[in-house]
DNA sequence: TTCCTAAAACTGTGATCACAGTTTGCGGCC
DNA sequence: GGCCGCAAACTGTGATCACAGTTTTAGGAA
């Protein structure tokens, strides 16, 4: 399934924005691209090699998520800076929705789900113990996601897209302070056994207590960085 | 067709485009584009006396909010249906997020604020005497988003703008069936009394029981219409 | 130097056109 | 009468241009 791990991330769609939006999205969640920094169309479309059209149509997208933000004095874009308050109000967002995403896949696991997370797991070990900052970051996203993905629920699962989008920033600013250090593998382990078992309440803590790691590391990251 | 050019003052927002999202907007959550139908660029320039310029950044930004939808192997437009499934999802993520709003905004709560809403309930009680279902949603609306805008989380809050967006047609569907008997406007009186009190878990509870009532209704009607 | 002004560069926005793919509808064929 | 096929109309996408603000830069005057 997800082993394939192709060198172009552009999927295949035959869209351009599409591949504007992805590679903006990329830049934006690994940090390419600085909070608070301002971009724009032209120069991002010169960047991209492609014309400022598509970019406009990704971008325009992108601030609808959230993503981006648009300054209303000058309608000139940027990158949203991080805030203790943002996180926070991304944190919970994320909390009511991920485990409960997770709650939903539990009866839908499969065989192949299983062999699936287990092997974004172990990509997401060696990323670890390399110091790769992008490799762990790719595989957490993928792990949490292949869960999500099962649940089903289309809207509660873009909700979270969003919200990853959103708070891919401040990952990198704790990553980037912190290393990769303390490890919240134990709850993907935690959250592996309880989809194997199909345990409903057993995925939804295990994923809950995953985020709040996570998230408890961003926010002192965050204050202590501002 | 061509005639139907509504001088209507949207808004102060120069940005023609954001005109332009208003009114589609409008039509989705008053359920004037019925959902399942198809709509186009062009068509919904010449309706709106645009070029399809500003309709293309409209649009881009409700997909991206889905409030409109985009046929994968067409490309094309349409406005999404309703499933009991979605409902139930967006009902949950309502659940989720609006009564936290409502928590937050009650130590905010002024007088200014409370005077402001008893103006938008009677005006909506006024909508319901007269079975003025446009005027009821816009009322229900403005309602629960001058409440949840005190809180001033901004994240948060534009969730539940998109949630709302998500959540209108179905709405429609219910009054268009039910009519506009049934009346939670109780619940609005206890909402007001709440934050007038700064009670905060009170006013968790009155938007999370008007919340409650109105869903399950449209969870009945949309069960009762499929 | 420091300050102020004018020009150049850059910004998002909107309009118009071209193009490829899809849908629609009409006409003729069996 | 029913069905096929082709042409016209319509679809989203991308490129290019014009335009009005804003920002940045350059230059001249004190």
């Amino acid at each position: 399934m997800a082993e394939a791990k192709s060198r172009r991330p552009l999927a295949d769609s035959t869209a351009v924005h599409d591949q504007v939006y992805d590679a903006i999205r990329q830049a934006l969640i690994t940090g390419r691209i600085a909070p608070g920094v301002g971009v724009s169309l032209r120069s991002l479309a010169a960047e991209l090699g492609v014309s400022p059209m598509p970019v406009r149509d990704a971008v325009r997208r992108l601030v609808a998520e959230r993503a981006l933000a648009i300054n209303p004095a000058n309608k000139r874009l940027s990158v949203p800076s991080l805030s203790a308050d943002r996180l926070q109000q991304l944190s919970q967002a994320r909390l009511w929705i991920e485990p409960e995403l997770a709650a939903r896949a539990a009866p839908l696991a499969d065989e192949a789900l299983i062999k699936g997370l287990r092997a974004i797991d172990s990509r997401l070990d060696a990323a670890l113990a390399a110091g790769d900052v992008d490799g762990y970051m790719t595989a957490n996203h993928a792990f949490h996601f292949a869960i999500y993905e099962r649940s089903g629920a289309e809207v509660l699962l873009s909700m979270a897209g969003g919200l990853w989008l959103q708070i891919g920033p401040f990952m990198r600013v704790v990553f980037g302070r912190v290393g990769t250090g303390g490890l919240p593998a134990d709850y993907h382990a935690e959250a592996i056994a309880a989809l194997k078992a199909r345990d409903v309440e057993g995925a939804r803590r295990a994923i809950a207590a995953d985020l709040s790691e996570g998230m408890d590391k961003m926010r002192i990251a965050v204050e202590a960085g501002s």
